[in-house]
DNA sequence: GCGACCCTTTGACGTTCCGTCAAAAATCGA
DNA sequence: TCGATTTTTGACGGAACGTCAAAGGGTCGC
């Protein structure tokens, strides 16, 4: 079954791609009351039955577009892993990598609260569920691996009462929290130094693992420039389409 | 014009309230899904068009349910503001104020994420979004006080490039993120310590704080007791109500 | 007590969108 | 080439938002 895949199949395939480029133009335009299904079976060359073979409903659709979004993050995430030095500059190899995805791709957070508001979770497909899931955990995952490797090496000690995944439950939910604030325009009539909530990312997530003991401190070494390395050479096209560089 | 509420304003207010009430009551029984206006005029003893005198839109709606919590988030924090102790303790009851907010009001945050998926900020009356706006601010406010008295006090000192507003900016995101990760149930099918990321909470910002240098450090004073001690002392019923003083 | 005027309330209606399904079109096999 | 099967189509039912002309209720002068 999984061995030969059809012509047929390929075909599907590509049309579901070509569907998802549609839905997710018509998201970025439009935001999510721009995006309608009968909207995108008339950009598209296809009608809305057709469409409804492919996704069981908006719903799905829209895990549908997070899924392929959170493909593109395994494959960033993965990339900022395989970046040598020491455990900590590891680990800030892959905040680099949450910061070039989060900037290049703001709709992934988007449709990650559309998702949830419209309880979608519920009515999407099971399949498309554990995609997601998959990608998530695989995220996750590469930072856990990071955090077990300085435990092994002694760059970190857990103090007592701590965990590994409670430590990376800490990052993920600084990045997370961040760029929740720069989507919602919380402070956007507030002071400046307010405006644009990722820019202390990098120094705040520097003091929690200073705060958590991980070698080397903050103070023995710049973190600042090892994103920069990271930036340049791991993601030199994506750095610069995000324009990251130029700060 | 403010001086005097006519009676006919006070019916008026006293109305929207029972509006709100339904409404509140109708979201946490079927989520965004399940709030609609026909439901709403249903439920109440008035009929649509009355209700469209109250509020612009379903979206101005949402605004207003949101406003009304964030009144409640706002007495809670200043309630928190309250606590004497060590700079450090009284950003500590801040964030137990918080915990207890988040527990108690999750639907603050589904209708945050609603307010922004519906891309509601540009469609809800300026009024409201002026008065969520100044509710955020003002929490904000409570924090950034408390952080710039623990400078002034000598409890903190900025490291060189840190600024007060960012400092907290990192704290909000820490809680933020958090509650965000319980909302979208990211992790529900992942292993125990997981599942709920608010658990590492406290312990996670006290690695924070740790970090930025705000004395005394978590290994000098037991910042769990005194996260109890608000609970029990500053919100008894509440975080009764909430469980939190269970665990 | 009565009628004229104004403000409030009502719910039927137009529109939009989701999801379905019978009919039409295309593909395949003999 | 022709009939069977699969795929595609778009018209349709249902549900929700937001509007508006008409009904209702209250106030004030006479």
């Amino acid at each position: 079954m999984a061995s030969a895949p059809t012509r047929k199949q390929l075909e599907l395939a590509q049309r579901e791609e070509l569907l998802l480029d549609v839905a997710q133009k018509l998201l970025v335009q439009g935001g999510y009351v721009g995006l309608t299904m009968d909207r995108v079976a008339g950009a598209s060359a296809y009608s809305k039955g057709t469409i409804y073979q492919h996704f069981r409903n908006k719903e799905d659709l829209i895990a549908g577009l997070l899924a392929r979004f959170g493909r593109v993050r395994v494959e960033y995430f993965s990339r900022a892993a395989t970046w040598s030095g020491t455990s900590r500059e590891r680990m800030s190899a892959v905040g680099a990598a949450a910061e070039v995805y989060m900037t290049l791709h703001p709709e992934h957070d988007q449709l990650e609260k559309i998702l949830k508001s419209a309880s979608i979770r519920e009515k999407a497909s099971e399949d498309r569920r554990e995609a997601l899931s998959s990608c998530e955990m695989h995220c996750f995952g590469v930072a856990t691996g990071i955090a077990r490797e300085a435990v092994a090496a002694g760059d970190l000690q857990l103090i007592e009462g701590d965990t590994i995944e409670q430590i990376v439950l800490g990052l993920w939910s600084l990045y997370t929290g961040a760029y929740l604030i720069r989507d919602l325009g919380v402070f956007d009539h507030a002071p400046p130094e307010l405006r644009d909530p990722t820019k202390p990312l990098l120094r705040n997530s520097q003091r929690f693992l200073d705060g958590l003991g991980w070698r080397p401190f903050s103070s023995e070494h710049d973190y600042m420039e090892s994103r920069m390395r990271v930036l340049t050479e791991l993601f030199p096209s994506e750095a610069a389409e995000a324009g990251l560089l130029d700060a």
